[in-house]
RNA sequence: GCCGGGAUGGCGGAACUGGUAGACGCGCCAGACUCAAAAUCUGGUAUGGGUGACCAUGUGGGGGUUCGAGUCCCCCUCCCGGUACCA
């Protein structure tokens, strides 16, 4: 054993030892339980970010555990390769996104390696790779047959200078983030999956998916949106037409004031052709992203169209308005509004002098106050004729029995989540399998023509997709025929092909299927990592893909992951400067000096090569796009591997997103430095004496006591918790007794030789490469520390003959008591009430009760 | 806007089921070692008062429940993630 740690020669040299036995390689092996530990793989953006260390790292620390629990553990590792960043390079640099996408894997496959996780690299894969597409592409001819496959209109984010679609991202402030311009919504053809058709089946097995957290079910609940209501028809009142609205809330029906539809709906079109005010709405409504988040945050715009509609209650004309905040892809694109029970048609109200009727009234009798905002709650119905005095669910029943007579209503399920648009007008994706024969008919690709490579030799022209221009993309023929077609051009959304990896993985070389026997024995994934930004649509898609495959028979499972861990974001401070024109231009925080106050809070920041200003944004998700990203790799040079590790995991639990800084990375290198001192003199002084040999003094039992209660919360924490960083919290806290408490005897140093065991073994899930060969200084050469088994607690060492209990009175901490463990609650209180600090607050009270927690607490609660 | 989450010393965080607020680490202060520095080691470190034992205050703000609240309930502020074409 080295004297000194130095970890930039013992990491390489363990990584290579397990390289050659192939430590990490698995099969299927029915004889051992199976455990499968995925993280969610990485777009290849050219280097690994902190977000990436935590996440890899979390996931390696727990499939190490698993296999020291002697699990059969499957954890893989492939790439996210197609995507939006890679066009940008190839536009910026005048690289094929194909090339400097395979450049940045081998660059970030070397930085994982470095990072020492134990993978089985023989799994590896990359979603540009033809061997993996053409089974998506296979796949998605499978769900054309089935019908879960449409084309259909969508709006997208046109800039009218590139001649491009872009993507929400690329519109900053309204305009294209590279020509300007404004950008205008437009319709286009596109595709689209049906994951509409499973919106039940997605919502009520969220209930079955008790591994999950509970934050992300909600998020998907609330996505999916399963409501109940009523699709009413209006007719119009000066045409045989009718308008089509669906609501949750039909009780409210006689305090419809107006009606809104969306600026793309057929009658706001139609006033636009009459009236040059409408049209004139309507292009300004046009020039606005397709961003929901933009498009919530807008100021309420409307104009009434000149038409109105029949009540179909009370037979009342309704106005219809045109709002900026109807959205036609929601619903029918047009809404009943109620402004007395609704607060945003409340707002529009206001704002427009709009009437406000109120219908519902507090089922109290208290009059609703609507002179400032909506009473939204449910209630009773007032002014609504003879349905006055109905509850909610009376008013509901009734008014749709009502209008169902009448023809003009019909309950409905509706639900917010709609189906996926996969289709992306890019280069850098999957080629969607179809053709368009001589009349533009549309014919999927068959299956022996598969796959439909993705050119990757191309030049760059301009910002437009390259496909486009390429005769020998382009040009083709109807599948079976000698028949001219032309191939399309869009690719798949890169969810896509995130959505069916981790079943890929089981069987990544299967020639013959999307995937075969293998993914039976590996799937369900029992743990999947990642970050909590993908809460809904990676998450969604996912589940939905697996359950499309599994009625496809490729799949036994009806979920893909039976756990789920969701790591907080990396965040870190944003440094930028504006440019007249409002574009920021954003700097790393590696490139920006900060000043600090005496309280050390940051006051001031400057770009460190020019000396000037830069202003500080706000704490954000590490991000390219933001420029606040720490490279790892700088640490990994400077401290090792395992340091990288241990303080990632010791900074912050995992589902806490967690601020860097990278001034407290040196106290987790102190740590590892001090754990090797201590084995290196511990083993200079030659092998320990069994413990059983030795007669432990009281206060060595009392230190293995510790190293045995130490072991309880370590498993605890890794196994149940995850909560790595007060494992490691309480691991320090051992090596610091066993520091301070070693006296050079044979017992002590047996004791010792078992505590810095336990200590090894512990941490060997987080910090590989040091255990690894502290383990075999103490005595283990002969077997590798990766398959040593987790080590128990042992209920004897456990056992203590005296414990602190505290004693608070009126709440207020005023003593600790040591008391035999055994002891009872009433000598618990006996011994609280005889103590000195104690009596001081008791004496000359009376003592009303005694709440006595046993082996926790005591509060005497004195008048 | 809507949905989800968060806020605890100078900093990251701990307190798991309502029961000792601040474990562990960083930083800082003092001391030891050293010609000196680095490294290392020892001690201290929420705030205010006290030589001290201790005492008071304290978990974003306001109210409530409880013998007891960082933890539960109501209201509010700010921050983060998502918001369907970033991944």
């Amino acid at each position: 054993m080295q004297e000194r740690y130095n970890p930039a020669a013992l990491e390489p040299a363990v990584q290579q030892r397990w390289e050659d036995s192939r430590a990490f390689a698995v099969g299927e092996d029915t004889t051992r339980e199976k455990f499968y530990c995925l993280c969610m793989f990485p777009y290849p953006s050219g280097r690994l970010h902190m977000g990436h260390v935590r996440n890899y790292t979390i996931g390696d620390v727990i499939a190490r555990y698993q296999r020291m629990l002697g699990k059969n553990v499957l954890q893989p590792m492939g790439w996210d390769a197609f995507g939006l960043p890679a066009e940008n390079a190839a536009i910026e640099n005048n690289v094929p996104p194909a090339k400097w996408t395979r450049s940045n894997i081998d660059y970030m496959r070397g930085q994982l390696k470095r990072l020492g996780f134990s993978y089985d690299w023989e799994r590896e894969l990359a979603t540009c790779d033809a061997d993996y597409y053409r089974w998506e592409q296979w796949f998605f001819t499978r769900l054309h047959e089935k019908g879960l496959v449409y084309r259909k209109t969508a709006v997208v984010n046109w800039d009218p200078i590139d001649q491009t679609v872009l993507a929400n991202e690329q519109v900053i402030d309204g305009r294209g983030w590279r020509s300007g311009a404004l950008v205008e919504r437009r319709e286009i053809p596109q595709w689209f999956l049906r994951i509409t058709a499973y919106a039940d089946e997605l919502l009520a097995d969220l209930d079955v998916l008790e591994g999950w957290p509970e934050a992300v079910k909600t998020m998907q609940r609330n996505w999916i949106g399963r409501s109940e209501g009523l699709l009413i028809r209006f007719a119009l009142a000066d045409a045989g037409d009718h308008l089509e609205v669906y609501t949750t809330r039909p009780d409210t029906l006689h305090g419809v004031t107006y009606m809104a539809v969306a600026p793309e709906h057929p009658l706001a079109r139609a006033a636009a052709a009459r009236e040059p005010r409408v049209a004139e709405f309507l292009a300004s409504c046009a020039q606005v992203s397709t961003s929901e988040a933009v498009i919530e945050k807008l100021e309420k715009r409307g104009l009434p169209l000149g038409i109105d509609v029949v009540h179909p209650l009370t037979g009342e004309r309704v106005p219809v308005w045109v709002a900026n905040f109807v959205l036609m892809g929601y619903g029918t694109g047009a809404v009943m509004s109620v402004p007395a029970h609704d607060e945003r048609d409340y707002d529009f109200a206001k704002t427009h002098g709009l009437p406000i009727k109120p219908v519902i009234w507090p089922a109290d009798g208290s009059d609703p106050d609507i002179a400032h905002a909506a009473y939204v709650e449910k209630g009773v119905l007032k002014n609504s004729g003879r349905f006055d005095g109905l509850d909610f669910k009376g008013a509901f029943d009734a008014i749709a029995e009502e209008l169902g007579k009448k023809g003009r209503a019909d309950r409905q399920v509706q639900y917010r989540l709609r189906d996926w648009l996969v289709s992306r007008q890019r280069y850098w994706g999957c080629p969607i399998p179809v053709v368009y024969g001589p009349g533009d008919e549309l014919v999927p690709e068959s299956p022996e023509r598969l796959p439909v490579r993705l050119p990757e030799d191309v030049e760059w022209q301009g910002v437009a997709s390259p496909l486009k221009s390429m005769p020998s993309f382009l040009e083709t023929t109807v599948p079976g025929t000698t028949t001219p077609a032309r191939r399309e051009t869009d690719t798949f959304d890169t969810f896509f092909e995130s959505s069916w990896y981790f079943a890929r993985f089981c069987c990544p070389d299967a020639e013959d299927a999307m995937v075969d026997e293998r993914a039976r024995y590996w799937m369900p994934v029992d743990i999947y990592i990642g970050g909590i930004e993908h809460a809904v649509l990676h998450l969604l898609y996912a589940r939905f893909f697996h359950k499309l495959m599994r009625d496809t028979g490729l799949a036994d499972c009806n979920e893909p992951f039976t756990r789920l861990l969701t790591q907080g974001m990396v965040c870190k401070e944003t440094y930028f400067r504006e440019a007249a024109n409002g574009k920021k231009s954003y700097f790393n925080p590696a490139a920006v000096e900060t000043e600090t106050d005496e309280k050390g809070r940051v006051i001031a920041a400057r770009l460190a090569a020019d000396g000037q200003p830069v202003e500080i944004g706000p704490v954000e998700k590490m991000s390219k796009s933001k420029n606040n990203g720490i490279d790892p790799q700088v640490l990994i040079d400077l401290y090792g591997a395992d340091t990288v590790r241990l303080y990632t995991m010791f900074a912050a639990p995992p589902e806490q997103s967690l601020e860097w800084s990278d001034t407290a990375v040196e106290g987790a290198s102190r740590f590892l430095r001090s754990l090797w001192r201590m084995t290196y003199e511990h083993c200079a002084k030659g092998p320990a004496a069994p413990l059983e040999a030795t007669a432990p003094s009281p206060e060595l039992r009392e230190l293995r006591c510790r190293v045995h209660e130490t072991i309880a919360k370590v498993t605890d924490d890794v196994s149940r918790r995850y909560k790595f960083n007060t494992a490691i919290a309480a691991v320090m806290e051992l090596v610091n007794a066993l520091n301070k408490a070693a006296p050079d005897t044979p017992a002590a140093r047996a004791v010792l030789q078992e505590g810095l065991e336990v200590c090894v073994k512990l941490l060997a899930p987080i910090v590989p490469h040091c255990t690894e060969a502290l383990w075999e200084a103490l005595g283990h050469a002969d077997e590798p520390l990766s398959t040593t088994p987790w080590p128990v607690a042992d209920p004897e060492a456990l056992k203590r003959a005296e414990i602190a209990v505290v004693v608070q009175v009126n709440g207020k901490k005023r003593a600790e008591v040591r008391v035999p463990a055994d002891a009872s609650r009433e000598a618990q209180e006996a011994a609280a009430l005889a103590d000195p600090n104690v009596q001081k607050f008791t004496a000359g009270a009376q003592i009303r009760k005694v709440v006595v927690v046993p082996g926790r607490l005591v509060n005497i609660v004195v008048a």
